[in-house]
DNA sequence: GACCTAATTATACACTTGCGCAATTGGCTC
DNA sequence: GAGCCAATTGCGCAAGTGTATAATTAGGTC
């Protein structure tokens, strides 16, 4: 019995709050939004289940805010490489592409608390917004991503067309994300993103490997 | 006060069966796996919560039960369409694509039940090998299928360029599917199997629109 | 250093959960 | 039509659920 964790510390109510919001984004990731408990989160957090209600107005609340934050966190590990990138239009998406596909954003956690949370998603007309407003702020991104390419290459598309082969390519990388996620043995590092840079540049026509 | 159901009426095993899993499925789409309690369950069944137990040795097996009928029958809805046509491997791949990104294959349920069941995926070996025997299975047929229309109109293909071309359609038509069951709104009617028909072609480099 | 306030714990409550089991009921055989 | 047996019910149990709230504790203020 090793357990050296005083029984009664104070923290800031930031860092309590992330603590407390990180123990939910892991119960749900393992048991779904139904099997993380006030206990369970409260035990992974390292305080008793009181605490929670002093921080969180009700379970709902700390779980929306754990959808929240989790959200945030993966339009940030998603648009960080591209942001980097200072090169031509083309080398900008063939970040994004490769890099929506490799891990920290390929990961079986990220797809199990999608999972985890698609029924709350569905049901609470907050988490919805949330949900929508995420989906379709990474298909304007990569639609933009797409039109300045094919400017750039001299190949310019209608608005119409555009749509189309942004709305495929969205597809395509949340079809290999997903399963990426959900079966990571199956596939080899650096093959989902080698299949989708393929793949993308046939849709769109314009070649992204080298 | 209408409610004409006896208070005790006997059926046979295979409908009791039949009706004890289509309301877990009902269920677990609406809540998920801890949401589906035996007791909402046998609600929806029309029975008494003591009667599962008399089908079903636990809520584990009942929940197995249900989600192996759920892959049966989403292979068949998939696979039913494509098995009728007997025109070219153009033809068959063409209806292959197109009746995967339609309802009934396309469906806000369908979804539901996917991110439902996940959790219980990850988990138990059973039902781990059922998903994964599906998924390779959808695979295999649809590597076959462009297999057969590449071979058909004279662009034979080295496997391994077969195996990467497939993971990416088979990839293309997940994400499709998965967008048009969880923002059922944001497409048109025919809009989805339209963006994949034009997308697969463009992977393959056969065209499969007229 | 006593005090005061907010962070933290501890405990209780009403409700739900999966499961076990005895009691009932209906259809089938003879 | 009496009797038997499986299908079905009804009820109870122990464990777990979210929430409420009173009791403790720590750390800054004067």
């Amino acid at each position: 019995m090793s357990d050296e964790r005083r029984k009664f510390t104070r923290e800031s109510a930031e860092q309590r709050k992330l603590a407390l919001i990180e123990a939910t984004l892991e119960l749900v990731a393992e048991k779904g939004v139904r099997g993380a408990t006030v206990r369970g989160i409260a035990d992974r957090a390292q305080v008793t289940q009181g605490l929670i209600r002093h921080y969180f107005s009700s379970k709902e609340d700390l779980i929306t805010a754990a959808f929240e934050h989790h959200m945030m966190q993966m339009t940030g590990l998603t648009f960080a490489p591209v942001a980097k990138v200072k090169g031509s239009a083309r080398e900008q998406l063939r970040v994004f592409v490769q890099s929506s596909l490799m891990p920290p954003v390929v990961d079986p956690r990220s797809i199990a608390l999608w999972a985890g949370f698609l029924n709350k998603v569905q049901h609470d007309a907050q988490m919805k917004d949330v949900h929508a407003k995420t989906y379709v702020h990474f298909r304007d991104q990569l639609e933009g991503l797409i039109r300045a390419a094919l400017e750039e290459a001299d190949m310019p598309t209608e608005p119409g067309q555009l749509y189309r082969l942004s709305t495929a390519c969205n597809g395509l990388i949340d079809g290999l994300w997903m399963e990426g996620g959900a079966l990571p043995e199956a596939f080899a590092p650096g093959e989902l993103s080698q299949i989708g840079l393929y793949s993308v540049g046939a849709i769109i026509g314009l070649s992204l490997v080298d």
